[in-house]
DNA sequence: CCAATTCGCAACTAAATAGTTGCATATTAT
DNA sequence: ATAATATGCAACTATTTAGTTGCGAATTGG
């Protein structure tokens, strides 16, 4: 079997969480998520506060993040406000550790095969 | 001073480690990670064996994980071998962990306040 | 020497993405 | 009622990205 099926059935959790990371590999939206868990829910108009977007830049950024799962949205009024949703973050957490634990088993493997 | 403003002055080092997640955010790129993690350095041909992708796909890939750092080419004889670079997936995880504790410090407060 | 491997470079296409603008709608305040 | 506020929806542009194909160069094996 190639390398990657080895992989790929060994591991299936790990591309599955590609869109998450996606959702993380933009400046803007690091900030936003920052921001939230930080401060709470904040509002649309308040998040554009202080950026050089527009409002409808950040709307379409809360919505990557939402699709996600890292961002969640209620409407209060003519308000939407929108909170940090810690859960799919600390799936991505889970992740990066499942890679290092496996790098550092990989590690170990190698260093007794030397010493054999 | 607006909310965005405020949290990027106080903590700038996420929106910089938006190139390592946009790297990460990729199914087949985190799958590339995943067999070079587990399998040691490999060359391009027995990365590509198992993918339906192209050669060249594989290879532009490649170069977006080693532009993030994440990945590392090494050249011998006409093989181009490629071996996981674990230093910028540790400073992701860092990133993660720095939320994640953000947002735990942020519920303490709330609860504070409400308890108060 | 010759053929097979392994790879890089460049040009191209198709689709996704970030951002904008204009306009309509719902809610609140006076 | 009216005006101001906060937002959503849709269309549009420009850039990036994922992937392909074709071709040429370097290396290795018989």
């Amino acid at each position: 079997m190639s390398p990657l099926r080895r992989a790929g059935s060994s591991n299936k959790a790990l591309p599955n969480n590609a869109p998450i990371f996606s959702a993380l590999g933009d400046e803007m939206r690091l900030r936003l998520i920052a921001v939230l868990c930080m401060g709470g829910a904040m509002s649309i108009t308040q998040l554009t506060s202080g950026t050089d977007i527009s409002r409808q830049a950040v709307t379409k950024h809360l919505n990557v993040l939402a699709a996600a799962g890292l961002v969640r949205g209620i409407k209060i009024g003519r308000e939407h406000l929108w909170e940090f949703e810690p859960s799919q973050l600390e799936e991505a957490r889970r992740s990066l550790e499942m890679i290092a634990r496996q790098w550092d088993q990989a590690l170990a493997r190698l260093k007794a095969a030397v010493e054999s």
